[in-house]
DNA sequence: ATTACTGCAAAATATTTGCACGTTG
DNA sequence: CAACGTGCAAATATTTTGCAGTAAT
């Protein structure tokens, strides 16, 4: 059972949730409370996390009755107020997630047999990553790199 | 409907089937009818593909009741038989997999919007592999590496 | 008030598993 | 003939959708 949670400053929060609201308000969309708590709680995981975990959570934090259905329907949202970013992993059975707000997208080391992930930065990589841009006409995304191995511990 | 295939060699074939026997003898396990039309299949995919196209591939080719069940239970042996690997993809409903066989792992552009892939090769990129395996005491997998983005048609 | 959002249940989809029977080595 | 593999159906799990009622602006 997970109970970790990130720990933020309230004005980190408030600062997401104030985010949120924009992006909310220019799309004519309300911030019911479902979706206050919701913010709140994805602000607050500690690494990747997919929506059972945000349900448990919720659940585990008395917030009541959070559904599956309202949670689903919320993640393009946080999606496009840039509060998270998906994951595409390995073997991962359900769609996994991570914080972007006010986090650069770090290229990440993912141990494929602990799940534990490493972030790093490299500027050569960067460098690397317009150059390729740019050889292709690529317009990249923002999503970390990813690098898949055996971490120190799992060898 | 996709009814391309990749155009491959009766040789590629052959060699392919020969190293699926060699992992399958090596487990006491057993090349049956099935196995050795879904070999043949996947090794002519032209890029990459999910379990539901093998599927439709195999009987729009007339081999007879193919379920997905046998195909899901195969899935591993090709894999630890290096015919093809998982990918990783964003937004894919289904686990997708590429041909393994005999092709390096390349780096791939990924247009997350029509979703064309680009292989491409970078001398750069590789020495950034090991010098990061080396500072973060990673042993990479041979995982091609994804930037996502958007490709030149879809800009 | 208007219109979006939620709760609930049901549907759609992907994947896994159990078991009786058929096939391979 | 002794496993192993397959077909089929049913179970699991994730995600999506419809609708009637509730809540936000």
């Amino acid at each position: 059972l997970k109970t970790k949670t990130r720990c933020v400053s309230d004005d980190y929060l408030e600062r997401g949730l104030s985010r949120f609201r924009g992006e909310l308000r220019s799309n004519d969309l309300r911030l019911s409370q479902a979706r206050d708590a919701l913010v709140r709680c994805v602000l607050q995981q500690p690494g990747t996390f997919c929506i059972k975990d945000l349900v448990l959570d919720l659940t585990r934090a008395g917030v009541q009755g959070t559904h599956f259905a309202t949670v689903y329907r919320a993640m393009p949202l946080l999606i496009d107020a840039g509060l998270i970013r998906t994951l595409h992993i390995a073997g991962a059975d359900a769609q996994l997630y991570e914080v972007a707000f006010e986090r650069d997208p770090l290229p990440h080391l993912l141990c494929s047999s602990c799940g534990r992930s490493i972030e790093f930065r490299s500027k050569a990589l960067e460098l690397l990553r317009s150059e390729i841009a740019q050889r292709f006409g690529y317009e990249l995304s923002a999503d970390p790199i990813r690098l898949r191995g055996r971490c120190e511990l799992c060898h």
